[in-house]
DNA sequence: GCTCGTCATGTTTACGTAAACATGACTGCC
DNA sequence: GGCAGTCATGTTTACGTAAACATGACGAGC
């Protein structure tokens, strides 16, 4: 280490424009107003017995300071952060990035702020890292959006006085699991498919990688076997409208596709434009479902039929969650399911239908 | 305060699971490997001077304990938090998200963790309740993702011994700024469309609070006019899709618009939605581009011709101007500005072309 | 063989806060 | 008028860490 540390002496009227200033701590409020640093506490906690003439010395005495209470002393008194740790891979899909606005939000609304940290990929290394690095983080819990599964040989990473609960991925009983209702959303998708006279329904899978993904998969599968309808091959995609896409080209060609769901928004939106581009009509010709309800799928040609999730409500399930175990409340163990709906716009229509809400503009 | 502080008393050796037990600090560790506790300290830090035997004592001590530093006493130690706050509106936009994961990575290959503060609306109340939380959290800096032009008055609000830096918006001269070069990303989608034949440009902007739809609008509007061309009304949504449907349908109803620029992908899916249901075809009748070239973009019906904006770039400048800030290297104050190009797709063709590349299909 | 230097390790202290305990002034009651 | 009780305020201490300083053992050099 070279770092060199700045010198110390340096007092806080030796900077004139105020800026860069040391820290003021209480005992700066206490000697100015004249009174004990204890007291100067009170003031700061709203702890009664202080008379009122004293407390607005006190309170002068802050303004004039510009006094803020340190959290690390506070930390290190208390023996907790109020902060909750979330780990990821990534903000880039709308899921993640919705559901850790929702943690955010609700977690502020307890007092607790949240940290985050982003693991390149999802080696056990890479998490155990993060691990480390929140447990020398002040942190009181973790909310881990990453496929946990992954982790099965690694429970041994997760220091054993951390609170956790995980998102959208299988941990076992080891910890309180929240995830959206994936098997009744993709139930909802398939059976108002067949509900429409489809034979059958394809599918355009995510990464099997993904536990979302194989849940969604295993549903689909396991609905059409009920109906006793043949399963097709599955396509599988990566998430991206890209992949979609090419998933799309290679359903177009089998003219006794008719109806797709695609485990999300964005592989939909690229499956309606390989239909597009090899002239099969949505939905006349093709129907088409997507899962998730993005902001954008409202505006899709044509507007996109998907399962609604509702991911702020799986954020606030998170932080509750993991406050009671922070609080040491009774732990509700298992997974706690957010319900999902169907929401039905332009891109189903009935099995054979060749008229009607025609994609074709009048040209 | 009726908290009731659970009893200290419990040893770690009362909870046969190993879960919930205390803290174990280097007074522990110590003890166990029959060292004082600042031998454990020159272990953790890896300081010179400890002899091999006993760094492997310590070390076994340590494993044994699962001792992990205690980082609130350590920032209370140094005064230094590792830690870069992010104040901003919500992860909803893509930007936003994309920004945040940048600052996320960056700010960890440093050995910082970004801790999240989201505030509901632009209020000045908002931004100074998380400036005040801010400053009695652990943080080094903060960087700033909101409207801060709307917060001219508060220059108060934020305590003077806290670094900034501002993204996307206007700071003045009072911190250093790191933003997408609006004006030039705005000029190359404006003189694209101008240099396909199109008399002029109509633009989609974004909400007039935003300091980016600003800059668009104006640059938008300067261009046009340095070009001696036409100045239409403008069209004003609010980034979403559905804004951005309806100002397409106000547009699709003047026959002689023949060229948008929407100031950003989403409003521009809801103008090739409006324009598509108007039986307008795109590019053959009108042309249309985008700004920020989302991930989808490639995707849309037709693929969307934009204007490429890197966030993890400004992410990462972000990190770095703020670092340099902390660690008191000069500041540079002013404004960063981050490269944009055009993405050309097939949502632009020269002005005229009736035939080609027809959004219909041949139905 | 004694001193001095070097180096591993121990001891003291401070960081800012707040609980626990201590003090001292003033009130009210007999 | 003296004593107990109440209440505002002060003092001490601990939280976990690490810099600064202290100690003590051992080896080299004269």
């Amino acid at each position: 280490m070279i770092a060199i540390e700045p010198p110390r002496l340096r007092a806080a009227s030796d900077v004139p424009g105020g800026r860069r200033k040391q820290r003021v701590s209480m005992a700066d409020v206490a000697r100015l107003a004249g009174v004990s640093s204890q007291t100067v506490s009170r003031v700061a906690n709203g702890a009664a017995g202080v008379v009122e003439t004293t407390r607005e010395q006190v309170l002068a005495a802050m303004g004039e300071l510009g006094y803020r209470p340190n959290s690390a002393a506070r930390s290190l008194r208390y023996g907790r952060f109020n902060t909750i740790g979330v780990i990821l891979f990534g903000l880039s899909s709308t899921g993640n990035s919705r559901t850790v606005e929702a943690i955010a939000t609700h977690a502020a609304a307890e007092g607790y702020a949240i940290t985050l940290i982003p693991v390149g990929a999802a080696t056990q290394d890479n998490v155990m890292g993060a691990f480390t690095r929140m447990g020398e983080l002040t942190v009181d819990g973790v909310i881990l959006i990453i496929e946990v599964h992954l982790l099965d040989a690694s429970a041994v990473a997760i220091p054993p006085d951390v609170h956790v609960v995980v998102v959208d991925s299988d941990a076992g009983d080891r910890y309180p699991v929240v995830d959206t209702d994936q098997a009744d959303g993709t139930e909802q998708a398939v059976r108002h498919l067949l509900a429409l006279g489809h034979r059958t329904v394809w599918h355009v899978a995510g990464p099997a990688e993904s536990y979302a993904a194989e849940r969604r998969a295993g549903a689909w599968r396991r609905v059409l076997e009920e109906a006793g309808r043949p399963v097709p091959a599955l396509e599988r995609g990566d998430w991206s409208a890209d992949s979609g896409y090419h998933a799309g080209l290679r359903l177009a060609a089998d003219p006794s596709c008719t109806a797709i769901f695609a485990a999300n928004d964005q592989m939909a939106l690229g499956v309606l434009r390989a239909l597009h581009e090899r002239g099969r009509r949505v939905p006349a010709d093709v129907s088409v479902v997507g899962f998730d309800d993005i902001a954008d799928a409202g505006s899709y040609l044509p507007p996109l039929t998907t399962v609604h999730q509702d991911f702020a409500e799986v954020g606030r399930r998170c932080v509750h969650a993991l406050l009671r175990q922070i609080h040491n409340e009774p732990a509700d163990a298992g997974t706690d399911l957010v319900a999902t709906r169907l929401v039905i716009r332009e891109s189903t229509a009935p099995a054979g239908e060749t008229l009607g809400r025609d994609l074709r503009h009048e040209g």
